[in-house]
DNA sequence: AACACGACCTGGTAGC
DNA sequence: TGCTACCAGGTCGTGT
């Protein structure tokens, strides 16, 4: 159930333990695309990127391995001989005995191989990266003004900006003190300025919380070292003020704040 | 443009 | 124990 720390955490460790891997042969269950397995045979594994939450494998040869963890999506590297989970939705066996598992309970996750064309018109959809320096307060104000949408789904909204996602949403507009229901291009400046530096700080917190906590297979809990002020704390004290966390209803998922510290 | 809702999937947990 | 209902870190398509 990833968004940008934990898919962050994802690719780093790909990245220590898949440096020159070879994909031997490739399986994947229920494949949309079902050339795609003889197409991977033999790929070298050259680097593993992330662009918001999907992580980016490139394989050479204009081949970019497109992997999307949706909800519960995982990616890690198995040791050899090690049992496959009965969740894994697919494996890429490596040259050296070890395998690739993506391992997915909902199956909600996506996989696909794109050109380096098709990543660039994935990437031009998406917003830019909340952790690089084209995210700027100067962006965000420009972005707010041209939406009416409350604040907390525009911030879900990756063509705004790219791997935000419900938890970290939540607990951003918590640290800027912004009430989640308020539409973006109702918030002055001073807000939007607390606003942005509170999506940073709480980003650059969380993946270093996921990095942490990750470890490959398993679960992502990040959430026992991230230091959550509302997101599924309903009823229970704001660590800042004391009242109760709320919870509402938007778009049909679950916002969490503190009604004395966001206005 | 914005919103509501369902679809895609499975599993965990609270309540009876 | 077993059943039901609801919840879940995401995205896409349809209809209003």
């Amino acid at each position: 159930m990833p968004e940008l720390p934990e898919v962050e955490a994802v690719c780093r460790k790909l990245r220590r333990d898949l440096r020159g891997a070879r994909i031997r042969r490739a399986r994947l269950l229920r494949a949309s695309d079902p050339r795609l397995e003889r197409r991977l045979r033999g790929r070298r594994i050259e680097t593993v990127e992330r662009r918001g939450k999907n992580v980016l494998i490139r394989l050479g040869r204009d081949s970019v391995l497109r992997v999307h963890l949706r909800m519960t999506g995982n990616l890690y590297a198995l040791p050899a001989a090690a049992n496959l989970p009965g969740t894994a939705r697919a494996w890429f066996e490596l040259a050296d005995g070890r395998a690739l598992v993506f391992d997915d309970p909902r199956a909600l996750g996506r996989i696909e191989l794109l050109s380096e064309a098709e990543l660039e018109s994935l990437s031009a959809s998406l917003g830019p990266e909340p952790l690089s320096a084209a995210f700027t307060a100067a962006y965000l104000r420009a972005a707010a003004a041209r939406s009416r949408q409350a604040i907390k789904l525009f911030l879900l909204d990756q063509s705004k900006i790219a791997g935000l996602g419900n938890i970290y949403a939540a607990e951003a507009l918590h640290r800027a003190g912004v009430h989640p229901a308020r539409p973006a291009n109702g918030l002055g400046r001073k807000r939007l300025e607390r606003l942005h530096g509170a999506i940073v700080a709480v980003l650059e917190l969380a993946v270093q919380s996921a990095c942490n906590a990750y470890e490959g297979p398993g679960r992502y809990n990040s959430a026992e070292t991230f230091p959550v002020a509302v997101y599924g704390r309903e009823g229970l004290p704001c660590p800042e003020c004391g009242r109760r966390v709320r919870r509402i209803l938007q778009a049909g998922r679950s916002t969490y704040y503190c009604p004395g510290c966001q206005r």
